[in-house]
DNA sequence: TTGTAGGCGTTATCAC
DNA sequence: GTGATAACGCCTACAA
């Protein structure tokens, strides 16, 4: 026979453990804490730990981040969770973080320099106790501006010039070489490349890789054949590979900054009538999902996105944890996969 | 000439800005609230908003939290980032809390139930004033219990039996009749439907919705043509489907549960060597991104995500606003987009 | 209209 | 090894 329970509507605090306990809240809450745990008799702690279960005792994660200024948070600035390349590189960042009793608060700045620095704001004053971002430009003042306050930063996919910060990123280089491997295998000998923004590390360095995979192939590097493109998006990609026409410039394959510029080039394709790879051949860059299903399926440069962002979690965590240590790097293999978006040119 | 300039590392408090502006901490909060700014002499509240302004005074949210036990924050509660299907319900909901001062934490929880409490807990632990939860199945104890503790929630896509809580979802009703009607008009008469997991209110909707459609087009609606997805996925679409031209049946024309079911039909003709859409039509439902560039392009419901996301946040607020209020679902009309997945009949 | 005082739940620093 | 006390930054009765 149950008698009659007690319902609480607050959630139990430290003071309920002491108190069922009969100990003092203080060593209540060293007993609780594994850090301190050593400084109680270990017949206390078991009293406290039993006691907190039996109440279903969860600390208030808000008192003690007021008290200890942490808050077992970081941030993740992101420019738009929207684009596909991003949620696989949260999972691989949520993935570590989460075991090491870490969370993350996830922003989106919309590649706005004021909206960034209202939401980074907003995560500082949750104390967060580092930031992994995903929206460096090479020229970043507001992360050079966090980086001297002694905020702790993990930069992924991207670098800002001059900043020693620990990152993450795909080897553009081997990548972009696979690529322009790939395509000199097959025949083509007029390769463009369609470059992401060069206000971009990522950008810059797979334009600059272009030229030296170009160079070891004994290709001509022709400077007409290399269009900027203002975003990385397919409108972005199209508007290059139309201008590129245009230009009438001669060329049997592209290079992509990444898929999304890809994607943007089939739009011109089927504008203009002209057949991919028959005509016309393309290399993406990250391996996005569903490039398999698309027409043609894309051939790619596979990226491993989501140990990105384990990479880079981890990094984040080291630096909390060593303050000192000296900035690491993280340069992650990628692979090229071969689909029916590349072939032979035509007149080969 | 600048003079020297004094850093404080710790961020500027209430003290801070008292003490600049001459009055006591006390009224410094009152006239830095909006809602207590009426409380005090306006050549006061002047100054001090001034104060705050000249060093940069942020309220620290967590001091806040801890006294008023609210956070301005709501949890979203999601089975997983990397389905493209959530990042803009994600935006929606954020484009809606921010202009309203709340801001949202975003939690995955894989379909698994116990990641799914843990990660609740964690989110009540810090105080989010309410829930947004795509993760709902028809039998959802948690959410029952939440519920009666009082937390205020609203569900996007998905509802829960018996359970009367503020919705978002699209007009699955009127979405399969567009599709069904398409193919009928089309002329096919053999339709299948790969329905989507039933423990989900949006899998029960949409077979039911099949059939009452299959009904008012008199077509039969042979029960063998149904078959059920065990999730919303393309391997579980491929499974059902292969299933289904195993048992022999006759049809020409299918109705995906979703995008990724009707994904997961073209891994299975590319197997079987069935063209789309001469041999087979699909249609499938959401809209997802890149579909236009599919091989081939996906006929689908589209269904506005933003708006759902946008939506559900405005429920949300309400219910913050006025607990009292009886809770209110919003149903969002679908349309059809017309691909090259769906065409006449072989054999019409 | 403004100041005073107390406390939200936790932990760090003292004593004992 | 444990208890007392204060403080993190803010808000809000209550008093003046």
């Amino acid at each position: 026979m149950t008698g009659p329970r007690i319902v609480r509507m607050t959630a139990p605090t430290l003071r309920d453990v002491a108190q069922l306990a009969g100990v003092h809240p203080a060593t209540a809450s060293r007993a609780l804490n594994p850090q301190t745990r050593p400084l109680v008799n270990a017949d206390t702690a078991r009293k406290v730990l039993r006691a907190a279960e039996s109440i279903g005792y969860q600390p208030n994660p808000i008192a003690r981040s007021l008290k200890t200024a942490r808050s077992s948070t970081v941030g993740l600035v992101i420019p738009d969770l929207t684009n596909p390349l991003f949620p696989p590189i949260v999972r691989g960042i949520e993935d570590v973080l989460t075991p090491a009793g870490y969370n993350a608060w996830i922003v989106n700045t919309d590649n706005d320099p004021d909206r960034e620095e209202t939401q980074v704001e907003s995560l500082r004053s949750r104390q967060v106790e580092g930031l992994i971002v995903a929206t460096a430009k090479r020229e970043h003042p507001l992360l050079v501006r966090l980086h001297r306050q002694g905020i702790k930063m993990v930069l992924v996919n991207r670098r800002v010039d001059g900043l020693e910060l620990p990152s993450v990123t795909a080897d553009d280089d081997a990548g972009v070489a696979l690529a322009v491997s790939h395509l000199a295998a097959l025949g083509h000998t007029r390769i463009a490349h369609l470059a992401g923004p060069q206000d971009t590390s990522t950008g810059v360095s797979r334009a600059r890789a272009f030229r030296h995979a170009m160079h070891d192939h004994r290709l001509a590097d022709d400077p007409a054949l290399t269009v900027e493109c203002g975003y990385w998006s397919e409108t972005a990609g199209a508007a290059a590979l139309r201008s590129l026409l245009d230009s009438g410039a001669s060329f049997t394959a592209v290079v992509a900054g990444n898929d999304l510029i890809a994607l943007g080039c089939y739009d011109v394709f089927a504008e203009r009538g002209i057949a991919c790879p028959e005509e016309m051949s393309v290399v993406g860059f990250n391996e996005m999902p569903f490039l398999d299903k698309m027409r043609p399926p894309l051939t790619t440069v596979a990226i491993p996105h989501y140990e990105i962002g384990g990479e880079a979690a981890r990094l984040l965590l080291d630096t909390l944890d060593e303050p000192e240590r000296h900035p690491r790097s993280v340069l992650l293999a990628p692979s090229l996969v071969v689909r029916a978006s590349t072939g032979p040119p035509r007149s080969a």
